[in-house]
DNA sequence: CTCGCATACTCAACTTGTTGACTAGGTCGA
DNA sequence: TCGACCTAGTCAACAAGTTGAGTATGCGAG
């Protein structure tokens, strides 16, 4: 039900074509929540259905047809209900902290390669997240910006977002200092 | 298939029932993973007849018998396989993010009480994730304890879940200051 | 002039994760 | 001695997320 609501909350900012919502899926939103093209779709017809969203084919030349989606009024008062709602915490689910924990007993090499390949990853995304943050601040400096803007919730879910990849960029660094370290030992104390 | 490998990890620790198993990945696995007993209950069943663990049935008197699961060879080499293939990143996937995301047009108040209760929430879990790793040090200090120990994947783990908590408990309290100004700023203008 | 990428989707099959209820004895505090 | 909680699970049904393939057109680079 949760894909639901982030779908509304990105529909806030104005009407999107599911192929958008797929890219902003993957990119934007994704600060806290990713999903595939084919969830989306499969969620955006349902939503339909419920009356959460309506949806206004616009017709183009040179490309495909596509489906402008924008919330109803049911949809607004849904989200609004969803926002008093608790919600549950959760944890980080990542494969690769699964790795690490084998790691002592499975290929450390390997391991401590993927913790390489996932802090560059995690940099490029800080990356990313920067410009999007220039994007949204649009000049001001972040108190002006905050004290102005419309709407300050895609602002704090992105710094989220950021914090999340710049612990993720820490964390990777001391664990292969770590891992290294333990390597060189292990290498000349038999 | 994530799942099979966290259970896997877990056993390295030794054999386990599911019973352990379940509140371990509530507990101290938990610091990335999380699972329901059922889902762990199947998952063991599956892992059984796949050969990657054997479980010996102990009889209890005064409690319900146990199976304890143990790691097979196979299970071994799966999981060193695992440590060795590529792991893809993940996102933070947090109903409260939604949740802020929306909260311009909800019911802000409520935001508000959801991320001061997370906050709470994060904080009794940075306790807990302390004390894990006071007991994991065992009375080292953490420089002894990595040259030493037999294991650093769960240490590694647990650093990981803990700096995801604090940094959760930092958004929290830059989310209600921002939330809070702008409340102000929002009752007297107009 | 072909290859690959971008737009804009659809369909089917599968694996994971969640929810709620049920069994059944033991222990501990009020 | 009653109710609540702990141990140690099982079963069923459903919701959510993943994977892979297919359709069709347009555009620009090599």
């Amino acid at each position: 039900m949760s894909l639901r609501n982030a779908v509304m909350a990105a529909l806030l900012d104005g009407e999107s074509s599911g192929y958008d919502l797929a890219k902003a899926f993957d990119a934007s939103v994704a600060n806290f929540w990713i999903c595939t093209p084919q969830q989306l779709y499969r969620e955006l017809d349902r939503m339909e259905t419920d009356g959460l969203i309506t949806a206004r084919t616009v017709e183009q030349e040179r490309r495909p047809n596509k489906r402008l989606f924008s919330l109803t009024a049911t949809g607004r008062e849904e989200l609004t209900r969803f926002t008093a709602a608790q919600h549950k915490p959760t944890a980080i689910r990542d494969e690769l902290l699964v790795a690490v924990l084998a790691a002592d007993s499975g290929d450390v090499e390997a391991v401590k390669a993927s913790i390489r390949e996932r802090k560059q990853w995690a940099e490029a995304k800080i990356q990313r997240y920067e410009r999007l943050r220039a994007k949204l601040l649009g000049g001001l400096d972040e108190e002006e910006f905050l004290a102005t803007a419309e709407r300050v919730g895609p602002y704090l879910t992105l710094l989220r977002g950021l914090s999340f990849e710049r612990d993720n960029v820490r964390w990777c660094a001391r664990s292969l200092t770590v891992l290294e370290r333990r390597g060189a030992r292990l290498d000349t104390s038999p």
